[in-house]
DNA sequence: ATTCGTGCAAATAGTTTGCAGCAGA
DNA sequence: TCTGCTGCAAACTATTTGCACGAAT
């Protein structure tokens, strides 16, 4: 496997920069470091842990920049069991749809995935339900509440 | 209807005063604006709307109290798109498994609920997702993400 | 009576913003 | 070069805590 410390794929690099550029942004030290970061870890991360993997970073540079990732559609704000700011890359850069499971111990989430074959009936359910609720849905999201392997002690 | 102001069925605060005696704690004033409240809001709600729905609660109380009902199982915790604490009643209460559909502009949560077709559905999907990623799931969430009828525009 | 809850105010933690200097396109 | 990013520090806002008084069992 490669190591955190390395640079994932030039491909999700180029992809990035692209999306940032069409928003007249400029693809950085730190936004560099931060995808990076988000890479490596492969779940949703906390700000702290952001802060943690990525020395030197400030928190109002963390912020700003996690800003300008999300509405770049680069990153995506997720919540967790606490409230805690949480991010990961998003799907169309990752390139895989998953799913969240949550620990309701600790609060860790982890992400999981689907056979097609499940993923296609999970999408089926949530357009039904959402016709039969009469809501606008763009996406659906399956989150599977139990224990972490290290919270089932 | 029965207004926002009359206390909601008795049933409800009987079963909430033994949760929490259960826990050595009293079913007070506030404790029973708030189950109140969130009875009649109907949907989660922010810290910031039940202060306002409960005219002379401090936030102090609010949050202390808050905690103590989730720990009793009273009230559950959820969280929305944005970063806002929210409360509701628990499903044992309230007596109905809903879901959650999330304005993706505005933040609103509202509930939704399936029919029991597609609950059951949605049901064994949720399960075989968690059996092939070997996770002890206790429950699942089905959110709905998309635009409220008032941001639809 | 005794123990726990309440409300105020102060303390904290998480997040946002202003501004001068550095860096990317 | 020219605009926007960075980092520090100050400002805010949300949430938590200490303490003396009031209320529930």
């Amino acid at each position: 496997m490669s190591g955190a410390t390395a640079s994932m794929g030039e491909r999700v690099h180029r992809d990035v920069a692209v999306r940032l550029s069409r928003s007249d942004q400029r693809y950085t030290r730190q936004r560099r470091a931060i995808v990076d970061a988000l890479g490596a870890i492969a779940r949703p991360a906390t700000i702290g842990e952001l802060l943690d993997a990525v020395p030197g970073l400030p928190p109002s540079t963390a912020y700003r920049n996690l800003t300008v990732l999300a509405s770049a559609h680069v990153v995506r704000r997720v919540s967790g069991a606490d409230e805690y700011g949480r991010f990961e890359l998003s799907e169309e850069l990752s390139g895989e749809h998953h799913h969240h499971a949550v620990c309701d111990v600790c609060g860790l989430v982890v992400d999981v995935t689907a056979s097609p074959v499940l993923e296609h009936a999970l999408a089926d359910t949530a357009r039904a339900i959402a016709l039969d609720n009469g809501f606008d849905v763009a996406e659906h999201r399956l989150e599977l509440v139990g224990r972490c392997a290290s919270c089932r002690s």
